[in-house]
RNA sequence: GCACGCUUAGCUCAGUUGGUAGAGCAACUCGUUUACACCGAGUAGGUCGCAGGUUCGAGCCCUGCAGCGUGCACCA
């Protein structure tokens, strides 16, 4: 039986089968654990992106979550971890579109059910793809209760919250400014983009009688104001006037308004009123009941409106309008290097997003915002660490409406339906929310739901709201273990919808952990050829080793360095509990008649010492472990292997064995059984495949190690 | 602009409630004695960003400054 100590120890060999073991033995799942456990301990999953591999930040969230479950497991909770996979919409159709404009096709020359059925069919090939991915990891979770966010009854929760928000007045379609992107045709949220620096011309352009600055001369003719500052001393007889001029496609009549919103000291302090294409305008426009224009279409060329420039896309347009502005004298001057922020998609810098007004639907954040507030400070939801809390606030105070309809194929229909009324009654249309209307002549949104608005209900959802025992016996969950990145995206978002929901708040613990960087700390990409396949380097190094690596020097919030000699370290660290294991193993008769963990062990004083010296790292780490000090934890198991129990119990033991008196050899022998088996306990939420594979090798050892009770707590 | 972080050994980072600085990797010297060379013994390497302050005592608390990073933000 020992044989297999006799070489250095093999991850490969040991990893699919014990996971196998494991799977089958039934402890995955709640209510087969062995015992009396009634505690709940929950972690809802966050579903990965069934559109690609994991890479490693999946690889990450899998070893903090699954090492807080088997911790948990150990310690006697009814633990349950629900996977799930994310159809994931909008970043799963730009994927699906890439791949199809490689192979020469493109979503817009397909019918939509045919586009959504090859991205349903993409989608769930991946999907099994990655759930075995996730096993490789060694992921502990319940398999038996996974859930896909396209489930019939996710959809049917997320059906019935968009209809209580409605009927509550906390959803409303509103004709507003939203991000537009005019490369895949559809509108973002606010969080779905982002600012970036560009340079480009600040033309100043001579309207009439005034000089004003711009950075988009094309959206000239969309213009319905000038604006000024109401105590700009300059203009002030030009307001409530109008102003006459050449507009390039014709003369132009403009009014002149004063508008707080106008900053005197910027430019000229006079600002051309364009509300169609800008959302401040918009605004300015709102409160001046000025009429919007629309001069750029969804295709992101100028209208018909715009004379010879219709058709135009706006940058050729741009020029072209500055050229011709420029012939006619009517710059002033120009500001070439101008520095200023323009909002692109989020996963597209190229896609600049344009300000459009459209019919959509929109989430009234501030009452949602009150809850999730009241639920922080009250400390019902606690970060784990601080500075999370201090952005959680920050970002409640500036909170927009939120826009959660997209006019893409990929994602669940919103069950909104439109029907013309007839002339007597007045209004254009009625509107009927839910799945089925009474009647004829409905039509149905072909919107679908931003993705984050069905996955900000994802924890009650994934438990079977309302009726469900999992619901009721496991929520609200006990920790929510995510990336920092998705803090607004998600977190708040299912604070907040599960407050308004259930009543009460979907998670107590927030862990957010940072972005796995590679070792001089620059962002992993294809691009750079930096990247870290999780899967590849467990292969090579074990999964425990890369889950270590993962663990250690990773604090919750911070980004983390991980290169791969991080990994290998700790393949050195897996082969040195081997040997560990075999020494012992070796020098107590192969641990016959020696149970692990065995009361009243009759140890000499000199053993004594060295098990109290064990017990109080057990509570040590047990505190914390319950405090998320992981890397802590980590560090500490390590060293006490390495350098007390290898360096110093054993070789001290070499002696011991072979000079020391009959009870000192058997005290001894009883003292290296009984670290090694409460060592392995402490490390198995770490490193649960070497740990498990020695467990199996003691006599005696009965049950799976990830059932064994954790070591006890000496306060 | 507002907010939040970070600045500790060559590199990447720990340092839990304030008590004379630690890990991994890298470097150097020596060593193949049966748990392990995926090892061991040893060496070198830090005015803990800067300046003040509180304290018997500060990497840790307070103030200011500098540099870097991140998030948020409608200035044309």
């Amino acid at each position: 039986m020992l044989d297999k100590f006799k070489k250095p120890y093999d991850p490969t060999e040991v990893e699919g089968p014990l996971y196998k073991k494991w799977e089958e033995s039934g402890y995955f799942n709640p209510d087969n654990l062995p015992g009396e456990c009634t505690e709940p301990y929950t972690i809802i999953m966050p579903p990965p992106n069934a559109n690609g591999s994991l890479h490693v930040g999946h690889a990450l969230f899998v070893t903090l979550q699954d090492l807080l479950i088997r911790f948990k497991r150990m310690q006697g909770y009814k633990t349950l971890w629900l996977p799930g996979m994310d159809h994931a919409g909008f970043e799963t159709q730009i994927v699906y579109e890439k791949k199809l404009e490689k192979e020469g096709r493109s979503r817009f020359k397909m019918e939509r059910e045919e586009f959504y059925k090859e991205t349903l069919a993409f989608t769930l090939e991946n999907k099994k793809f990655t759930e075995g991915q996730l096993r490789q990891l060694g992921a502990s979770c319940d398999w038996s209760r996974e859930k896909f966010t396209l489930d019939p009854d996710i959809i049917k929760t997320v059906y019935d919250t968009f209809k209580k928000l409605y009927d509550d007045g906390l959803v409303y379609r509103g004709v507003r400014p939203v991000n537009w992107s005019t490369k895949y045709q559809t509108s973002l949220s606010d969080l779905e983009t982002r600012a970036v620096e560009r340079k480009d011309p600040l033309y100043y352009l001579k309207y009439g009688p005034f000089v004003l600055a711009t950075v988009r001369p094309e959206t000239k003719f969309g213009d319905t104001a000038v604006a000024v500052n109401p105590n700009d001393s300059r203009y002030k007889e030009w307001v409530g006037k109008e102003i006459e001029f050449d507009g390039l496609i014709g003369r132009v009549k403009l009014k002149v308004i004063a508008d707080e919103y106008v900053d005197p000291e910027f430019g000229t302090g006079v600002v051309k009123i364009t509300p169609a294409h800008d959302p401040n305008d918009f605004e300015v426009a709102q409160r001046h009941n000025l009429p919007a224009v629309e001069v750029i279409d969804r295709y992101g060329r100028l209208t018909e409106k715009c004379g010879k420039y219709a058709g135009m896309k706006v940058m050729e347009a741009r020029a072209a309008v500055a050229k011709d502005l420029a012939e006619k004298g009517l710059v002033e001057k120009v500001d070439a290097e101008y520095t200023h922020t323009v909002l692109v998609n989020y996963k597209n810098e190229n896609d600049v997003l344009e300000p459009r007004i459209l019919p959509q639907w929109f989430v009234k954040m501030a009452p949602l915002a009150d809850l999730a507030r009241t639920a922080v400070e009250d400390g019902r939801v606690h970060f784990v660490s601080e500075q999370y809390r201090k952005i959680f606030f920050h970002w409640l105070e500036q909170l927009r409406d939120w826009n959660i309809s997209r006019q893409i194929v990929w994602g669940i229909p919103i069950p909104a339906w439109f029907r013309p009324k007839t002339a007597q009654e007045g209004a254009s249309e009625e509107m009927y929310i839910g799945e089925k209307p009474p009647g004829e002549g409905w039509v149905r949104d072909t919107d679908t739901f931003d993705t984050w608005f069905s996955s900000g209900q994802w924890p009650f959802a994934a438990l079977g709201y309302p009726d469900s025992p999992d619901f009721k016996n496991h929520y609200p969950t006990s920790v929510m273990e995510t990336g920092h990145d998705i803090l607004f995206f998600w977190v708040m978002r299912m604070i907040m919808l599960g407050l308004y929901r259930t009543g009460e708040v979907p998670f107590r613990d927030v862990y957010l952990h940072g972005l796995v960087r590679d070792a001089q700390k620059q962002k992993m990409s294809k691009s750079k050829g930096n990247v870290i396949n999780p899967l590849d380097v467990a292969e090579k190094y074990g999964t425990d080793a890369l889950r270590m690596a993962l663990l250690i020097g990773n604090t919750p919030g911070t980004d983390m360095a991980l290169a791969e000699d991080k990994i290998r370290s700790y393949k050195h660290f897996a082969n040195k509990l081997w040997n560990v294991a075999r020494f012992v193993l070796e020098n107590t008769d192969q641990g016959n008649a020696l149970s692990p963990g065995s009361q009243g062990l009759a140890l000499v004083a000199k053993d004594q010492e060295c098990q109290a010296q064990f017990d109080a790292l057990a509570t040590d780490i047990t505190h914390d472990l319950e405090e998320y000090r992981i890397y802590l934890a980590a560090e500490k198991i390590y060293h006490y292997l390495w350098d007390e129990f290898a360096a110093n119990i054993l070789e001290e033991s070499k002696s011991i064995l072979k000079t020391g008196t009959p009870e000192e050899v058997a005290s001894r022998k009883r003292l290296l059984m009984s670290v090694l088996s409460g060592s392995l306990k402490l490390l198995h939420p770490f490193m649960p495949f070497i740990t498990e594979e020695i467990w199996g090798s003691i006599p005696g050892t009965k049950e799976l190690l990830m059932v064994a009770p954790w070591p006890q707590v000496r306060e």
